[in-house]
DNA sequence: ATATTAGACTATTAAATCCATAGACTATAT
DNA sequence: ATATAGTCTATGGATTTAATAGTCTAATAT
């Protein structure tokens, strides 16, 4: 399961995505609209900036707003982020690779297979899914 | 990613699994052989056992084999079983469903589909990965 | 029948992770 | 200068995960 922490960058994303090039958003519009608190949502935003997906400007009139384009950010890039491997096996993992303690042999172990194809699978799902297609698919749906 | 009571649950599977219909197997050398702490052991047996997974036998001569058959075990039974939801998000989980509290409006919202794809592929991937299969595939890469 | 073996079950502890908040500091616009 | 708003560090509480201790109960060999 994503941890809150990932859902609130999630919306919060999509939420300056939807704003995108209509200069700095502030941390505290974002927490109100997205019901975040607004301590965690800094933490967040700032991880997010670190990462270069934001940019912000302090000061008054400051805010966040979109560093890349709403294209060219996807889900795995938030998640992966937010909350580490996107595996359900560390010795699967493409990011975060580490041999697993139980298993005798990598190389002879049976239940890899299967995880490493549950991996790609959701690597291709969610490196499709970016914000400007969550965004447009909204829209849509309204 | 996989809890470690998940990944020992799956290794004891297998290790009984390679043991079908030979009489029942004790806790003790289960726990040696896959170095798992015996009393945790314990417990995910019981929970097994009580899933209808696994029998037992009690006092001399007792200990733990497969009910069903190897072929009938698939890793997301052993999954649901142990850590519970298999879908990224608790509104698009089949067996643990919640409505997200982040969420405004499931219907209008635009990051559903891609969580339900990958639901989808991981319960056809993993559900087709049986006790059977895994020890059939080990043998091949031995 | 009884001693021994081994699972069943309850309770507790230790460690790690997750969620959230507090507060001091820094940069910027006006 | 001053108000605004992001930066950063630190910390606390809650929950989950991992592991252990110990008592109870059932089955078997002798």
């Amino acid at each position: 399961m994503l941890s809150k922490k990932c859902k609130y960058a999630i919306h919060a994303l999509i939420y300056l995505g939807e704003r995108y090039q209509q200069g700095p958003i502030h941390i505290q519009e974002i927490a109100e609209q997205q019901r975040i608190p607004k301590k965690f949502l800094e933490a967040i935003l700032l991880e997010l900036r670190n990462a270069k997906i934001l940019l912000s400007k302090k000061g008054k009139g400051g805010g966040y707003y979109l560093y890349k384009k709403p294209e060219d950010v996807n889900l795995i890039d938030i998640i992966r982020l937010m909350d580490g491997a996107i595996a359900m096996l560390p010795c699967v993992s493409l990011n975060y690779y580490e041999p697993c303690e139980e298993c005798r042999d990598e190389k002879t172990c049976g239940i890899r297979d299967a995880f490493i194809g549950v991996r790609d699978e959701t690597l291709r799902i969610l490196s499709e899914s970016t914000l400007a297609r969550i965004i447009q698919r909204q829209k849509a749906l309204k």
